[in-house]
DNA sequence: TTGACAATAGAACTTTAGTTCTATAAAATG
DNA sequence: CATTTTATAGAACTAAAGTTCTATTGTCAA
């Protein structure tokens, strides 16, 4: 067996109770493999690869979420705006304000989530889903 | 045995010479897990999430290095230092010339890149490696 | 050789975001 | 109740990026 199905096999037969399964289906495995052979590195090793990268997203997205929850509702708007890439004049329209005070609004945001600009927050809530602000 | 078990102890027993094998550690399983309980979701679900999220990315890659390929050497040099959040004096400064030509340089890769803005340069070529331009 | 094109360089002007400040009303606190 | 704090709103000014244009030199094709 190799090192990975000993692994894995170790999981299972742990006393674990309500153990997930893992399961893939073999298409990302091949799509996993041929990319690894462009790169002449070992699958798993890009797998892992891959995997911790997704992971480490989402812890962000866990901190960006309490953040977020720290925001006013006000503030809250402005950023959906902001994260949907419209200007300061577009989203003063949208939401009855003058420019000026949507720039406050993003002032106060940017300090809250502690980035640089709006790009930055942008990047930072780039996995988010501000539909509900369309 | 599971699916995923299953799965990949087929693709072993297949008759296919020097198929790498896939082997992760067991503490990115388990983080997986950790993640796919705190979202409500199977693992492999989300391991297949995280591992296709970030294949997509790589298939991004290749063609921006088909693009970065048709910029010029003073191109290429420009958008390095963009994507290292110089602004446009510091490039000035940089590669000795005037801000304004750093902006012709901005527009034409700008232009090549197919992007609106700097950010979404930025954004493309987020995963790359500019340090050789440090 | 001449003209077109590309690479490199730069300028004038406009738009947008960022920075620091002021002001008011409502809520919280002592 | 008086004061402080917070949320909301706005203004003046600066920095940065974006837009459209001009100019020169070297290369290439007719």
């Amino acid at each position: 067996m190799s090192g990975f199905l000993q692994d894995f096999w170790f999981s299972i037969t742990r006393p674990r109770r309500g153990r997930p399964k893992l399961e893939l289906d073999s298409s990302t495995l091949q799509t996993v493999a041929v990319l690894a052979e462009q790169e002449n590195r070992a699958p798993d090793e890009v797998a892992a690869e891959l995997l911790q990268a997704g992971l480490r997203d989402r812890q962000e997205t866990v901190m960006a979420q309490l953040l977020w929850q720290c925001l006013t509702p006000r503030e809250q708007d402005v950023t959906a705006l902001i994260c949907q890439n419209l200007t300061t004049r577009q989203i003063a329209a949208r939401l009855y304000l003058s420019p000026d005070t949507v720039k406050t609004h993003a002032r106060h945001i940017l300090d809250k989530f502690n980035v640089p600009n709006r790009e930055a927050l942008r990047q930072m809530l780039s996995g988010w889903d501000f539909s509900a602000w369309a």
